[in-house]
DNA sequence: GTCAAATTGTGAATATAGTTCACGCTGTGA
DNA sequence: TCACAGCGTGAACTATATTCACAATTTGAC
């Protein structure tokens, strides 16, 4: 059956090129602009084929989706794996993050559509669970963060779990990331530099938790410091934000450089 | 030119109607389930007098989540407007958007798409600025009551403006509605009552601000009494969500009793 | 090497749904 | 009463997701 076997996997790289294409064209003319007969000329391929891989247009997506996550997933291994106090690699968790959506500025679009209710629900279960595997490391890389930190005495959590902290600072992050992609809104309430923001709020959150080593919110020294170490540690492959002296001033957009 | 206007009226009118007939319908079957055909059937009005408001669907989905935000501006106004210490009020504020979304289950789906690049970029201009400004009072009421805890003494801002302390709670609310809807999603990173926990970091980030009185996270007695104080005094047309002995376990889905 | 069977890819055809438009009706003001 | 303007209508148009009967290709046995 070896003849079987390579057909499969041959199969299972050609469904690649095909999200890879997908997210070239979604990149362009975003995935609703994109239609699946578009898709196929891109890719070469005739429509029908498509469906040999996807169901529906909405599993295409969420295998689109899946890329990035993979993506991020791997970017917060790193930080977990990476030799530093627990806090400031518990930061670092969310710079991560924003150093993702900074440099695959398509990714957040897409999310947000896979995960909205309604597209979500015309997906099949299997992309579904697909998709939410994808997610998983990033949020073992946030808790095994945490157990660090509590065997390290940096903090105690008293009634919270691992994971209560960990959706703590995921809902900061993805409260912004929803509020900052919809467009006009954050100008429309007078405000800027909304990341700036999120890394306060960060700071303020494990202060609250009494996370040591406990650190001034106001201090930016802290963070550029911590960030230079990052890139030159850990993200060596991702340039820091071009004209980002400080996190205060990253803003999303593509600043891709090693993207995709 | 009296008639004009009394058209202009009633072309307004309709307009509402259309609107609340598709809230009806998008309740049922979702937006992306619901045809403009269906709608013009349901609303008994031909398809091409829905084109005659609405430019597009997206400019439609614009129209109903603008519905949604104005109830959830009155609700925040109504605490703005209370008679409490601005703490108080501020978790309020964060109760009051929960009550709004366990009430209006559907509300929040429509505002996930709608704030989605992709729909929101197909829809015209007006509609969507227009939509911007029914969410308007929301942060101008959350910026009144941060303006009180200011003067009087409860919290010093130090750099922050008032715009920032509205964003960092609003972040943390959006983040878990959008974590919540995402369907499965904290269930698979096995997190329950969400809620609560949100209310708890609601507390934590006020206590990191040390918003006067600085309360103790875990302390649900305090909770339990603001919201019962609340739906006493601001919400006597909402009922506690029903078995919901403490905020912990205020789940979403539909609590509706005088929703809509 | 050949061939029948099976598997896979194809793209025209289908179905559905958003959008438009030429027409007729209704209310308006003279 | 009438000509006109504006409005609502729903059939027609267009775009696009999805299907399917067929062609091409690969497979494995003889």
């Amino acid at each position: 059956m070896t003849a079987a076997e390579r057909r499969q996997r041959e199969f299972a790289q050609r469904e690649q090129c095909l999200v890879h294409a997908a997210l070239d064209l979604a990149a362009e003319v975003g995935f609703m602009g994109m239609s699946m007969a578009d898709l196929a000329r891109h890719a070469e391929y005739a429509t029908g084929t498509l469906y040999k891989h996807f169901d529906c247009k909405e599993d295409l997506l969420m295998a689109m989706t899946a890329v990035g996550n993979r993506t991020r997933s791997e970017m917060m291994q790193r930080v977990a794996a990476w030799n530093a106090p627990s806090r400031q690699k518990m930061m670092a968790i969310g710079y991560s993050d924003l150093l993702f959506v900074a440099n695959h500025p398509v990714h957040f679009r897409l999310e947000q559509l896979a995960t909205a209710e309604d597209v979500w629900s015309r997906a099949s279960e299997s992309r579904r669970t697909a998709l939410l595997e994808t997610g998983a490391p990033c949020g073992a890389a946030v808790e095994a963060i945490v157990d660090e930190a509590v065997a390290a005495g940096d903090v105690t959590l008293r009634t919270h779990r691992r994971e209560d902290v960990a959706l703590g600072l995921w809902t900061m992050s993805m409260g912004m990331h929803t509020l900052v992609h919809a467009g006009g809104l954050l100008e429309f309430h007078d405000i800027s530099a909304p990341y700036g923001l999120l890394a306060r709020n960060y700071t303020l959150f494990l202060n609250a938790l009494d996370w040591h080593p406990v650190v001034d919110p106001l201090d930016e020294s802290w963070r550029i410091a911590m960030r230079d170490r990052l890139h030159a540690e850990v993200f060596t492959d991702y340039a820091p934000p071009a004209g980002a002296p400080t996190l205060t001033d990253l803003e999303p957009g593509p600043h891709a450089k090693n993207a995709r």
